[in-house]
DNA sequence: TCTTAGATTAAAATCATTTCAATTCTAAAA
DNA sequence: TTTTAGAATTGAAATGATTTTAATCTAAGA
């Protein structure tokens, strides 16, 4: 973790408080948050921050490779993930929560290797699940035995 | 193509002129229009269509099955796809272009028949790669040889 | 013809994100 | 330590995609 500080300030990236506090959270928050999500959680502890602080400071772990940005929700807000590691993401359309999905796939993926891709280059993957997550699915099964 | 017609009808779905003009339009246009392409494309011959009914019709047939939304570019516009199959898309950084890419690797993916997900229910899949064509990376090694 | 539900429209509203100009902070030089 | 220039932060305004609203239209049935 530290590795990120000591790697920033390398880069010649200045750490105020606000950065930190916003890797801080990012680090201790792996449940893929909103720029909203950070924004709101930080700001008792610094009244004065701006949103616009928080998307820049992602801007800024996002370009240097810290973060990811996720567009899983569909016309809705960008969300976080404080990862470099590829991963899948299911996406429950009832509780609107996001379950990681560790998998090779994505990197021994037969198409990215060879086939209709020749020439390009290909950089970052996502693979969005979507449907009714296993908890969400329970409560169904219990309404539809009350009735 | 006259399938989605038929069906539609049966579903007791009115066929507008704008709502036939919309699904003309997405038949012919597999390049992954958004919304406001397919806006600008028929208003000269419906010059009344408003953009809002585009976006109604879109949801239509999305909640029909007919049309797939992607949510591929990162804050930017959805854009649609004629089609039910399941394929993955990667997206140009450059020139913007989506390409289709065609792959059992999707519903083949072992994590979606048993691991990570028991309990869950899958309905949606959407992989994105990101990266530059081979259309592009042409134009960036000719660029480099005239330097 | 009259009625009614659904579809369309233009305009206003919403919401996430970005931009902007003014202010404050940081780090390095003097 | 003080100065200073550049970078970061802030609050507010702007932007842009999408949604909502209220009025109007349309087609089918009574
Ligand atoms: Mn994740
Ligand atoms: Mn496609
Ligand atoms: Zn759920
Ligand atoms: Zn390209």
């Amino acid at each position: 973790m530290k590795y990120i500080i000591k790697d920033l300030k390398i880069k010649g990236v200045t750490l105020t408080p606000q950065r930190m506090a916003i890797i801080e959270f990012l680090k201790s928050n792996l449940n893929h948050p909103t720029a909203e999500d950070i924004y709101k959680a930080l700001e008792e502890k610094y009244p004065s921050m701006s949103i616009a602080t928080v998307y820049s400071t992602l801007e800024l772990l996002k370009a240097n490779g810290y973060i990811q940005e996720l567009s899983i929700r569909k016309r809705g807000k960008a969300c976080f993930d404080f990862t470099s590691k590829n991963h899948h993401h299911f996406l429950c359309l009832k509780c609107d929560n996001i379950i990681d999905i560790e998998s090779e796939c994505i990197n021994t993926c037969p198409i990215v290797k060879a086939g209709q891709l020749e020439g390009c280059k290909v950089g970052e993957i996502q693979a969005y699940l979507y449907g009714v997550c296993s908890e969400c699915n329970k409560n169904t099964i219990k309404k539809n035995k009350n009735k």
